[in-house]
DNA sequence: TCAATCTAGTAGATCGATTCACTCACATTC
DNA sequence: GAATGTGAGTGAATCGATCTACTAGATTGA
C-alpha cells in the first residue's frame, strides 16, 4: 500500500481523468497536446481534475509507443561513461553536440558502457530516435548493437564505416604534420606515446604486427602519418609504448619514463594525445629535462591545457567543439531525413615552445 | 517506399518475426529476454530469422509500456545544458553521477531547458525512472514540472524541498567561514561577487531586498554566512555586483572592475563561486594589484583550477565528487524504493595564498 | 501402471496514450 | 430554404511488446 498518489487503489491515467471530468479520453488527450482543440474553461476544468487526482501526465512510454519518436539523441563513448567528464577533448565535444541538441529541444542521452554487462541489452533498451558513436574501436560489441537497431547513427573519429554519416578529421595527415615538423628540426631519435591500440591491456613496445591490427582507427593513422614523414628522412629509430587503460596524463608520464630510459635516450617524444603529451612533460620535468633543450614534445589535438601548460605544446589543433557542432547536426539533419554525409574538419600544425632543434651529437 | 528494410512493405515486428519461424510472439520475445526458457536451437533460427528480416530488436518504447521501466535517468540542469560542459564544478559532479548510473548500468539523459520554449512539455515527456535536480532557481517552472510528474526526485543544492531527498552543504556556514577568515586579516572594506540571484537579468549592486527575494538559495546562504561573520567585525563596508548570465571567469572579472572602481577601494574581494574569484584575479593582475599583497581574493567551492591559479585561491572547500556519487547513490537507492533521504557534505575553509593581512591604512 | 513433475511453448489480456474518421449542433451564405 | 461550413467532442483502432496462466507431451517414481 503505497502512500503515494491522492487517492484510488489503482494507478491514474488519461481514462481516469476522462471519467471524473465526464469526457472522452481522447479530450483529455487534447487538453494536453492539442489547446485549441477544446474550449478553454473545459480545459482548465479537465488540468484541474488532473491535478487533484494527482494525474502525472501523458505516460511518456504509451505516448512514444504511439507516436514513434522520443526527441532524445543517444550516445556512446568509448570506455567508463564517467571518463567522458574527465578528457578535456571529450568535454568539449560533448557540450557541442549537447549545445545543439539544446537548440532543436532534444534530450542527450549518455550510454553506459560498463566493461563486463552486456551492453547489447542496455542499447536495445535506449529510447532514442538517433545515436552519436563517439571514438569507438571498430571492432566493439556495442557498435554492432546500434548497427543492428538500424537508427540514423553518426560516427565519430571512428569506426568510419562506408555509408555512414562521419564526422572526423584526417589523423594520417595530422601525423604527418608532426613528423615533418620534428624531422625538420633534425631529430633522428624519436619515441612515440600512443593511447591503446587494442581492446587488450596491454602495455609495452608496439611492433608493426600490432599497428596493423589495431582497431583504434585514429592512432593508427597519426601513427601512420608520423611513420610516412620519418621515412623520408634519415631512418629514425622509433620506440614506442602503448599505455594500458585510458588516455591520461598519468599513464602518459609512466610512458614517457619507459622511454627515457632506453638507450640511446629518444630527443622527441611524440604523444598520440595531448594528455599523454602532457604526461610526458611532467616525466620530463621530474627528471630534470628542459623542454625543448634536452627534449622535444609535441602533442596532438590542442585540448585547452596545451596551450597553458609549460612550456605551451606544440600540437596539432584539431576543432574539438566544432566537431561536437558538426555532429550534433549531423544527428538532428538524419532525424529529417538528411541524407548521411562525411564532414571532414580542418586540422593544422601549431608550434609553440615544446619543440626545438635536436642537439649536437 | 523506403529503400530501408529487408522486404515486407510494413513494419517489421515481434509478430513478423514469429509468423516466419511459425512460433508464437511469446517465444520470440523469450528468444531475447529470458534465452533459458527455450530450446538452443529454436533460438538461434529466431535470431537468425530475426537478422534476415532485418528486425531492430524488441521496440524499447513498447518495452518500456508494458515493464513500466526505462532504466534511465533523468537531469535537470540551471540553465543553458551546454553551460554544463563548461563549469568545472558541474564537470567534476556530472563525472561523478555518470559513474554511479554507469554502474547500475542506468542511462543518463541530459535534459535541455533552452530560456524560450516550454520545458513543461519536454519534461512530461522524458522516459526516466527517477530525476536529479541541480542547482536550479525554486521559482522555475521545471521544477514544478518535475514534481508534477511524482517521480522519485533528488535535489542538489538548490532547491529544497521538505520531504525531497537532498543533497547539499551547509553554505552558509561556509559563507561563514570565508567571512572570519577576513575578517581575522583586518579586512574591513570588503566586496562580494555573487553569481545570479534572481531569475532576472540585473547586473550591479546588490540590496537587502534583492538578497531576501532571491530565488538562488544557496547563494543567498553563502551570502547571508559572510554577513554573519562580518558583522561581529567592525561594521564592513560591503559592496556587491551581480552578475548577469553564467557563473563565469568573464562576468567575475567584469564584477572585480567595477568593484575596484569603488571608493574607497576594497581590500578583499570574496566570490561567491572559485569561477567568480579567478575572474577577479584576472582584474587584479590586468591592473597590476598583487594578490594578496594589494588585494585579498577568496572563493567557493574549490575546483581544481583553484589550486593550479597563480597564487593558489583561498576558497571553502567542498566534495564535487563525492556529491555527485551522493546523488547517483540516492537517485538509485529511491528506484529501490529507498527513503528519501537528506546527505549534507563536509566543508572546509582552504587557506592558500591567495589572501592575506590587510594593508595598514 | 498411474500419478507427479518437468519442459517447451502458446493464447490472450494488458500497459496508456494518440489519432482518424465521424457526429452533432449551430451559424453562414446565396 | 437548401447547401455548406465550422467548432467541439467522441469511438475505436492502433502502436509493439511482456507476462501469467495454461497445455501437450515427455520423463520420472513408487
Amino acid at each position: 500500500m503505497h502512500a503515494r498518489g491522492a487517492g484510488a487503489g489503482s494507478r491514474v491515467t488519461l481514462q481516469t481523468v476522462a471519467d471524473v471530468v465526464g469526457v472522452s479520453r481522447a479530450t483529455v488527450s487534447n487538453a494536453y497536446n492539442r489547446p485549441e482543440r477544446l474550449g478553454a474553461e473545459l480545459r482548465e476544468q479537465i488540468l484541474d481534475a488532473a491535478r487533484q487526482l494527482g494525474y502525472p501526465g501523458p505516460n511518456p512510454a504509451a505516448r512514444q509507443l504511439r507516436l514513434g519518436r522520443s526527441g532524445m539523441v543517444g550516445l556512446l563513448f568509448t570506455e567508463p561513461l564517467s571518463y567522458a567528464f574527465s578528457d578535456p577533448a571529450a568535454v568539449l565535444f560533448l557540450g557541442a553536440v549537447a549545445r545543439e541538441c539544446e537548440t532543436a529541444n532534444a534530450g542527450l542521452l549518455l550510454l553506459p558502457s560498463p566493461p563486463n554487462s552486456d551492453m547489447a541489452r542496455t542499447l536495445r533498451g535506449a529510447v532514442v530516435d538517433s545515436m552519436c558513436i563517439y571514438s569507438m574501436p571498430e571492432d566493439h560489441e556495442a557498435v554492432q548493437a546500434v548497427m543492428e537497431r538500424q537508427l540514423p547513427t553518426v560516427f565519430v573519429d571512428q569506426p568510419r564505416i562506408r555509408g555512414t554519416a562521419f564526422v572526423g578529421v584526417d589523423d594520417r595527415h595530422g601525423g604527418r604534420l608532426v613528423g615533418e615538423h620534428v624531422t625538420a628540426l633534425g631529430h633522428h631519435n624519436v619515441g612515440i606515446l600512443t593511447p591503446r591500440l587494442l581492446a587488450d591491456d596491454y602495455v609495452g613496445p608496439v611492433g608493426d604486427d600490432r599497428l596493423a591490427a589495431s582497431t583504434f582507427r585514429i592512432f593508427k593513422e597519426r601513427f601512420s602519418g608520423i611513420r610516412d614523414a620519418l621515412r623520408h628522412g634519415p631512418l629514425p629509430d622509433v620506440r614506442i609504448t602503448t599505455q594500458e587503460r585510458n588516455n591520461t596524463p598519468e599513464d602518459g608520464e609512466a610512458g614517457a619514463h619507459v622511454l627515457l630510459d632506453s638507450e640511446p635516450r629518444p630527443t622527441a617524444i611524440l604523444g598520440l594525445t595531448d594528455q599523454l603529451a602532457l604526461g610526458a612533460l611532467r616525466a620530463a620535468r621530474a627528471r630534470g629535462l628542459s623542454v625543448p633543450g634536452d627534449l622535444t614534445l609535441t602533442g596532438f589535438d590542442d585540448i585547452p591545457e596545451a596551450a597553458t601548460s609549460d612550456p605551451p605544446l606544440t600540437t596539432i589543433q584539431q576543432p574539438l567543439v566544432e566537431k561536437g557542432t558538426a555532429a550534433g547536426r549531423l544527428l538532428l539533419d538524419l532525424l529529417q531525413g538528411g541524407p548521411a554525409k562525411e564532414e571532414m574538419l580542418n586540422i593544422r600544425l601549431l608550434v609553440r615552445e615544446s619543440s626545438g632543434p635536436a642537439r649536437e651529437g
